[in-house]
DNA sequence: AGTTAGCACTCACCACAACAGAGTGCTAAC
DNA sequence: GTTAGCACTCTGTTGTGGTGAGTGCTAACT
């Protein structure tokens, strides 16, 4: 594959790199002066022939110039592209965007997402840390009303959630006694995957009438737990799309790809390496067949979390995202695991 | 104005039918044969002729049929439209997918906006309760791990807030002692405007040293307290715009105006009847010179606390939104009233 | 007066042809 | 292997003529 000579290399490297900027095929001519006519148009324009026949670049028609195809793009990512560092200014403004993060990992990764979007002119996505063998470190009663009160979730995954709770039964010192009893005994410690309804109503049932009362709580304690082991995706600059006109006519197919949530899910969670670069059909929907989707996992600790990243069309300055997507997930790993020590 | 004729009323009436319904421009023959032929089409023309005149329809060009104007759909809206009861059973569904609020005003209107953008494939905006009168009614402190907690902040108008925060001492009972002696002497029946960042900074300096620690806590509850009376505003159903084709061309301008947030903001708040209508260049923002809003306020309690409604095409159903959105926003008051009540 | 039939007219839309321009592919020479 | 030269191809644009839907107007009718 490498069989490619150098100047081939630098041909295809500066179609892609001026097709990236501009969005026109480039034409031999072009080329020729972008290499300071170190050879004529026309040993390019063999060069590009063979490039062609390897598939690297398509012609959008005959007298047009050329076009990466989504192969070219592979070639250029894995091989030719310039690794690009970010700058120090910018790590420090991404840092002091995400610095108001107080230790609620959701929101810290929603703020992520609205940082990637502004910065890249993509949607992006995000999940939330997602951990199904976590287990429940705590949970907390606050009283809100005489009749209402919040549940709050930690879990060992340092994800948190609550709910509000309606309850008939007046909430007094009482009944959070029973409650932190129950919560003691059945709950902290376990794993919340193992906290599911069926368990709850077994439970209720085997602890009788006396704590009847619990099951609106205790329901809403399984509920949580569902929430802690779901993923919880965050779509940020969907208005972005329209930004590239190429992904113009998929635009409609595409919102609709994004609402629809599981498709995300799947992706977000089916990221092998840390940092996958998926080119048009490498892309496993056919909607995204005209897009790439750039994924970082980040880890909490030592366990892969969750994903960050950007869906855009093909045409990408992928140095720059790549390098920017992947500090992100750093930033954002360091950032989780630190509150996690704690 | 009303200085139109029955038959003038009945042919607008079908010309803006016909035209929510199929987009195409409707021609005197066909609102003849929807008329039973009762008129020719000759006398339709004239009327149509005198309709144009009025402004109440335009041509698209000579040789088309009738086209709704902007202030066709606005007489259409206030004289001509007959008002469209919710079938019973589509009532009953809006209920059951809202029944899942369990006391989380956000939540609640989030879920509405949600159900809002489904049924009406607009996008559908919503503002959470706020309420810068509220009265801080309670605030909790709940320890999360030795260095973390979370604070609640229950307003009296029912909206709930929560905030992780970070401390350097480590939160034991003592401390979280003085955090409640301080809550309770210098917020607790407060009104949130009034707990800013700089009454902050001096209650800090004059409680010395000894509680320079509290310093975050009380920083974060100042922020909680601007959120109670910030507008939270849900943008639901973004990729609906892209339904509707008349709106296509604006698409780009219209997505970005609404990820601005806050002209959204200023037009929620500046709702002034219980339901309005605003019909093209009614609107106050250009980017909507070509879009419909409908907005209904709720209430909770006797307050006007925010509202729901929708972004489309000037070409909708009026009937059949309006309707929609006066029932979700009176079924949301009565929701957040009743939790208030408690 | 209001209504109607009839007819010329207008304009968007479509298809086709002509044209210019960009960029190529190929050939023959270096 | 590289280059100059040139014919060729294809797109995008412009212009022309035909078609059809729907109108506006006029003159006759009730």
């Amino acid at each position: 594959m490498s069989a490619l000579t150098e100047r081939k290399k630098q041909i295809l490297a500066i179609i892609i790199e001026r097709y990236i900027a501009t969005a026109e095929p480039v034409g031999s001519k072009a080329i020729c002066a972008y290499m300071g006519n170190a050879v004529s148009s026309a040993t390019i324009r063999n060069d590009m022939a063979d490039l062609v026949e390897l598939g690297l670049l398509e012609q959008p028609h005959t007298s047009a110039g050329r076009v990466p195809s989504q192969a070219g793009y592979r070639y250029y990512v894995d091989n030719l592209m310039t690794s690009y560092e970010l700058g120090v200014d910018e790590q420090e403004r991404i840092k002091i965007w995400l610095q108001s993060f107080s230790g609620e990992p959701d929101k810290l990764l929603e703020k992520a997402g609205n940082i990637l979007a502004e910065l890249t002119s993509c949607v992006a996505v995000s999940s939330s840390p997602s951990d199904d063998e976590a287990f429940i470190r705590r949970i907390e009663l606050v009283p809100l009303s005489d009749h209402t009160a919040m549940i709050v979730l930690l879990a060992t995954s340092g994800i948190l959630k609550s709910a509000v709770v309606r309850c008939d039964a007046e909430i007094n010192v009482e009944i959070a006694e029973v409650f932190y009893n129950i919560c003691q005994t059945y709950f902290t410690g376990r794993n919340v995957a193992d906290i599911t309804l069926t368990f709850i109503q077994t439970l209720v049932a085997s602890l009788g009438d006396k704590v009847f009362i619990m099951s609106p709580f205790l329901c809403a304690i399984a509920d949580l737990c569902s929430a802690v082991k779901t993923t919880e995706i965050h779509l940020k600059g969907q208005n972005n799309i329209l930004n590239h006109t190429e992904l113009s006519e998929d635009a409609f197919r595409l919102m609709d790809f994004m609402h629809r949530g599981t498709p995300l899910e799947s992706i977000i969670n089916s990221q092998k390496k840390p940092l996958n670069v998926s080119i048009g059909t490498e892309n496993p929907y056919k909607e995204l067949r005209n897009s790439t989707t750039i994924f970082s996992k980040y880890s909490v600790g030592e366990r892969d979390s969750g994903a960050i990243g950007i869906i855009g069309p093909t045409r990408l300055d992928y140095a720059r995202l790549i390098s920017t997507i992947r500090y992100l997930a750093g930033v954002i790993g360091t950032m989780l695991t630190e509150t996690l020590d704690e």
